[in-house]
This record gives C-alpha cells, sequence and structure tokens, in this order.
DNA sequence: AAAACAAATCGTAATATTGCGATATTACAT
DNA sequence: ATGTAATATCGCAATATTACGATTTGTTTT
C-alpha cells in the first residue's frame, strides 16, 4: 500500500489538496514570492536568489507551472515566468471557500 | 541528498509550507471538512465517512492536530474532534496575506 | 554552422508519505 | 479488577518527494 486513494474523495477535495501540495515547499513559496515581486524572472535569477541549484529551481518550477498558476514566455535567449493571476485568484477563491465553509457553523 | 532545505527559507515560507503540506492530502481536506460540518465528532464516524480505515483516519487526524488547528475532548469514552476556531483563522490569514502580496505589484 | 547561454530533463541517493493489519493504550462501565 | 468500546501507535511495504551533478534541449548571436 502507500497511494493517495484519490478516487474516494470529492473533486473538490483533490483540487484542494492539489494545489496544498504545490505549496508545501518552502522552496515553492519563496519563488511564488520572488516571481510575486519581480514581475517576470529568470530560473537563474530565482536559483540564486533562493539558493538551490538550477536544476532544483527548474524542477520547482515545472511543480509550480503544473498546476496552472505560473505562465512564462521567451525574452531573448531567456524564458521569463511570472504569475497567471486569473489562476491565481481562483487559487485563493478556492482556498478561502474551504476555510469559510469549514468554519460557516462554528460558534466557539 | 534529498531532505528539504528548510533552514535557507523564511520563516513564514516554512509556515506557509507546513500548512499547505498538513492540507496536502485530499483525506485530510474532507476530514476537516466533515469536522466542520458536524461540530464535534468522532474518529470512527470520520472513517466511516471517509471511507478510510481507523488507523488511517487517526494518523491524519494527528498529522492536522500537529499543525495546531485542531483540538480534542473526550465525552464518555470517545474522543470528540473540532476545529480550533482561532488558529484556523490564523491559517487562513496567513494565506491570504501570501496569495495577496504576492499579486500586489502586478497589472496583467 | 558554431558558439554561448539559459532552462529542462535524466539518473540517482536520501528521505518522507501513505495506507493498513496488528497491537497497545485509554476511559468508562460492571 | 475485568470487560468493552474508542482511539492511538507500531511495523511494514509501496510510492512519492527532494536535491544535485551530468547532460540535453532550445534560443539567440556571431
Amino acid at each position: 500500500m502507500g497511494v493517495t486513494k484519490r478516487h474516494i474523495h470529492s473533486m473538490r477535495a483533490n483540487q484542494i489538496a492539489d494545489l496544498a501540495k504545490m505549496l508545501s515547499n518552502p522552496a515553492r513559496v519563496a519563488i511564488i514570492e520572488y516571481i510575486g515581486d519581480c514581475d517576470g524572472c529568470l530560473c537563474q535569477d530565482i536559483s540564486d536568489k533562493i539558493r538551490l541549484s538550477q536544476p532544483t529551481t527548474s524542477q520547482h518550477l515545472q511543480v509550480i507551472k503544473r498546476s496552472g498558476v505560473l505562465k512564462s514566455q521567451f525574452k531573448g535567449k531567456a524564458q521569463y515566468y511570472s504569475l497567471d493571476i486569473r489562476k491565481w485568484e481562483l487559487a485563493q477563491g478556492l482556498f478561502n471557500s474551504f476555510f469559510n465553509v469549514t468554519k460557516a457553523k462554528k460558534n466557539n
């Protein structure tokens, strides 16, 4: 055993878990914070900033990208990463509704 | 290799990642949703509801509890779990500030 | 076409997570 | 004290994640 049983849970639960998994490593949180600051940045700059190797940084970027909140484009020979704000806000909304619904009926 | 390098990141990044890790499994998301609904529930009921074994459910409950957002108390011979709303809101605030700060300077 | 640079992928070792059966612990009965 | 019900922990096998060096792929320049 040892495989997450995704199929027994709701799509919503899986979506939230997927997004949370993307944020579950501090390097990825730091990368996102940095991208939020610089508005279009290079893998190499991010790698320098967060002090992880270029391959590791690139892998984290792929993980973030796979979750849908990141976009990238070439300018010159470098690839510039930036947040997909629409998707980012969707993610925020999903988390917020989860946090809110979950406490709706509470009074303690 | 293979160990997350927590020490190179900010405390804030680690806190967010820790909370996200807690939410990174759909069973835990489902458990929290259920606890939010029933306001004080038993491990066994949760186990039935999410259709994972009692030991697995209990382990997930410990993970959630370790993150600080869960509290438990005995009533009779059973243990009732409920959300610690204050901590839950702190977690929500942390996520929200992360989501907001990160998009503050954007215009796309 | 070749050089130069940036980013992605491959391969791999160390570690962490997931789920369950078996067992232990805890709390309340009788 | 013994029994019973509820929850927690142990031990383990199957995966998954993390990080990096080496290499490959892709883009621009010369």
